[in-house]
DNA sequence: CTGAAAGCGCTAACAG
DNA sequence: CTGTTAGCGCTTTCAG
């Protein structure tokens, strides 16, 4: 048999003050002498009294609950990116309910509905894309998203991501100072923001050099699709070097190119990624990629959130952090390259 | 201005009845009419109208949440587990409440404290170990909680894991079977139930083979103290096999071995893993492992959780769930080895 | 500063 | 099956 729930009136009894006095006490912003809140701690201590949050969530509008949604976790970016999202939010005393979403707009909806019955105070979209009807419906609400490695195209969204032009121009820069003429690029799935621009940056840096695209395959943010990819593109004209459109993606090219192709990287061909996540240095890899700064990006998410939360409504804010290159071994480095 | 919130009475008066109705339309437990529902959906339709869960929760005292506790992301057994775990209680409809830990059991008690906030139905404590003050208060409140991947001593706290020591006794086997002679282990954090288990197995089926451990360090689940372990281990005697307690220590014990010390994998040294995370089937690593049955752990946990959640209380449960030894080629495949 | 009283949005008896 | 009534545990006016 559960033992009975100890509650603020019980406290109060014991105490020998009123319910709200121990409503007080317990509530950050209120007031209470020092000789009240000494008497309600102590009584409150030894009945093992907590206040029931949800209670309070009901009666005061704020649940300091945070909805997250995500979509996959087999990305090594993702879990990283949860356990500091995580972290931060606890620290400023928000919590964190976890939502799986396939990647369907529908899915999300649904989800995003789920989330909404918990009366959470914001909400952060973590690589998924929410259709325009619910983000205007979250606004009605007065509950502020943040998406989190993703843009969209909504303007009035709030999104904060690295800044993925810039990434992908980084990464075409080094492979043409490197002196390589056949460059593929292996794209991520198309529906994504972050591979659209990774991309485009990537495209618009060659393009300004003169270098036209050699190949192009479709590794769509999994492993067994880039590996499919990868022995598609080289089945022809093989390239010199590839760009992937993340780090989970280049590992399956590399090892296809090594164990499937018989090819050494990166004398045969140059592969360079992007997110360096914790595999990507290992010896193993040794991947050149470019760098999503995670611990900025998650301090600016949680910061945007809050301060919509907390504050008045400041309007969408939108922000691409730069991430630098990081040189290792899986691309030839060209001469005199300054790190 | 956020818009205002739509409540049952609010859907009440527009379907002209009562705002008990309402809720009654809306509790899957309880009988309205096909007249009156349908009136109350079709008004909760065009006020986009959705139940408040957390005011449910408060008068139900069922919040449908579970809280989950879980201390490292960095082993990619955890990941998958959590979107597992998530995605099973999910389609259960509960939700998930995350809660970072570090392993320190003050940290624990305060975590598990704030969970208990929550009026969650349920824990999941995911590898790591509850002080019996605080699974007694648990208890007391009538808040079942399952520890995942590990156990504990407290005969009365329910538990899933892999079969543990098994998995290790089967590590032995393999290797004392592929004529290996000088074999060593690296440990994880000896704290933990897992890791102790494992190591008892295998030292028991050596030792009923009359063979000695050859050589022992700590990797403490870190692959930088395992690549130190390992660099400590190899400075000596070199062992011609080392058994390691989980897969993320033995990548980088094998990264340490190829990198560091120039030795070939499995000619000069055999290296066995456990958990079977996606990284050991990639073909650079190809470690042989002993798999943890995430799918069967996963279900097991949620299915006694629920069943105490929903029905009468059962007792504890603990399960040890058997799974398979991995063959694969990091480790030296003894003649004639059926797989 | 403090207690009394109202009420958050909902479910759960209770009569009818 | 339905409406009425109570009340979950808490915060928040409102007098004093």
């Amino acid at each position: 048999m559960p033992g009975q729930k100890i509650t603020s009136l019980d406290v109060a009894r014991l105490a020998g003050v009123s319910q709200s006095a121990v409503s007080r006490v317990f509530t950050p912003g209120a007031s209470a002498s020092k000789k009240t809140a000494e008497k309600v701690r102590k009584a409150a201590d030894e009945l093992g009294y907590r206040p029931n949050v949800l209670a309070r969530a009901v009666v005061s509008g704020k649940s300091r609950i945070i909805g997250l949604v995500v979509a996959y976790l087999n990305n090594q970016f993702y879990p990283e990116a949860l356990e500091k999202l995580t972290n931060a939010l606890q620290e400023r005393g928000y919590h964190v309910l976890v939502f799986m979403a396939s990647n369907s707009a529908q899915n999300i909806d649904k989800v995003v509905e789920e989330i909404l019955d918990f009366q959470v105070d914001g909400i952060i979209a973590a690589s998924v894309a929410l259709s325009s009807d619910l983000s205007d419906r979250c606004q009605a609400a007065g509950i502020p998203v943040v998406l989190f490695n993703r843009a969209q195209d909504d303007p009035g969204m709030s999104a904060v991501s690295s800044d993925n032009i810039a990434g992908g121009r980084k990464v075409a820069d080094f492979l043409l100072a490197g002196g390589h003429k056949k460059i593929g690029y292996i794209a991520g799935w198309e529906g994504a923001s972050t591979q659209r621009d990774r991309e485009a940056g990537f495209l618009a840096a060659l393009n300004k050099a003169g270098v036209a695209l050699h190949a192009r395959g479709v590794g769509d943010f999994s492993s067994e699709k880039s590996r499919e990819a990868t022995l598609e593109m080289f089945a022809a004209d093989p390239p010199d070097a590839v760009f992937v459109a993340n780090d989970h993606m280049a590992i399956a090219v590399m090892d296809t190119l090594r164990f499937e192709l018989g090819l050494n990287v990166p004398n045969d061909v140059s592969v360079v990624g992007y997110d360096d996540v914790a595999v990507a240095a290992w010896p193993t890899y040794d991947l050149t990629t470019v760098r999503q700064p995670a611990n900025r990006m998650v301090a600016e998410t949680v910061d945007i959130l809050l301060s919509k939360i907390e504050g008045p409504d400041v309007g969408p804010r939108r922000l691409e952090i730069d991430g630098p290159l990081i040189v290792r071994g899986s691309a030839r480095i060209p001469e005199g390259w300054k790190t």
